[in-house]
DNA sequence: GAAGGATATGTCAATAGTGACATAAGAAAA
DNA sequence: TTTTCTTATGTCACTATTGACATATCCTTC
């Protein structure tokens, strides 16, 4: 099984799903930390299929295209179980503006000041959007995200992991363009 | 011109190297957010050298196989330099961890805490080792990191990266961990 | 004397992931 | 009326990355 099989049973044991749909619920919490095209969806279903985790109906629809509706079976929902209570493999890192960071010291310091403050503001915006959504599931759920068997918790534990990872981000990005632009940098820290 | 490819000029631009010395340095501060095993950092050099950017020359050793010494080229180096300050590809974040978070609310609590509270400390562990080493270069390079030009402050930025990276990290597991832990997600936070 | 580790460079098959191509039909906008 | 968007499912070629295989020598440890 890959991570990206365990990632659609993620989201089919929360409810039944087409590929298309599947794809759509990637631009969401899960898809913050994981997504994946239609291209590699379509076939990672019939793999899942194969094995036993998932099976489909097929849903004729006048005036749209048919639909392929998956479901998890009990064999999904094991496997999935038990996966999600094993240790992670370790995966490297590969985040391209850090890499560049280590070649900084080539760079005019005016355009690696604006790189910096561009980014900073893209994950600024990034954080103050997650901060909407966190907003709207603390009033939305407030019952349920006090359960930790629930899935509603989950989801606001994924965005919370996104609120924190770009809200570090930025604070690093200001930290840098402070310091390339006032030229010195254990200064401001 | 691939990623590993600048990753590869930012090493050469500091100093000439063999293919086996960049695989040891993708080991250091550079390998923290980008990484290549030696079987794909041989054919990027291979495609370096074709494309101008590196050239090498063989340093025949006694007792020893023979070495290839890698140096840049002046185009090598202007790629690198106009590449630094370009914004970066956005490329979809991987994380298992927060891709199992989603399912969390499947999993045994306790299984789940244990699980949170061995990747705290394994973020906790990284971060002791990144704070020994930021201590090392606070020392060793006071006067090269106010000189946000130098190869010293380079490092330091991409290290102090890491260390914000991994502190956001263990936070959040921590988290989560009391979370589970309490029963309780909005009671800690 | 044997085994394992470090130095040193490569190839190759398999997997993961992207972007483009392909098709089809209704709805909405220009 | 034509174009574009959304729904809907798929394939295919290419690139990036990993892990295993392959070879050779010296040095250290058992």
């Amino acid at each position: 099984m890959t991570t990206l099989g365990y990632a659609i049973l993620g989201l089919l044991s929360r409810e039944d799903l087409s590929g298309y749909d599947l794809t759509q619920r990637m631009k969401g919490p899960v898809g913050y930390f994981w997504s994946a095209r239609h291209s590699q969806i379509y076939p990672e279903l019939a793999r899942l299929e194969d094995g036993g985790y998932v099976t489909h109906r097929v849903i004729e629809q006048k005036e749209r295209p048919d639909k392929k509706v998956y479901g998890i079976t009990d064999e999904g929902l094991e496997a999935l179980e038990s996966w999600v209570t094993q240790p992670p493999m370790p995966r490297p890192i590969r985040d391209e503006l850090t890499l560049k960071t280590y070649s900084v010291w080539l760079a005019d310091p005016e355009e690696a000041t604006r790189l910096f403050r561009e980014e900073e503001l893209r994950h600024e915006e990034q954080l103050a959007h997650y901060g909407e959504i966190r907003a709207w599931m603390e009033r939305e759920w407030r019952e349920d995200l006090t359960r930790t068997d629930s899935p509603e918790f989950a989801s606001y534990a994924t965005l919370m992991r996104g609120i924190s990872y770009e809200r570090e981000y930025a604070e690093w990005c200001r930290w840098m363009a402070d310091s390339i632009e006032g030229g010195k940098s254990l200064e401001t820290n």
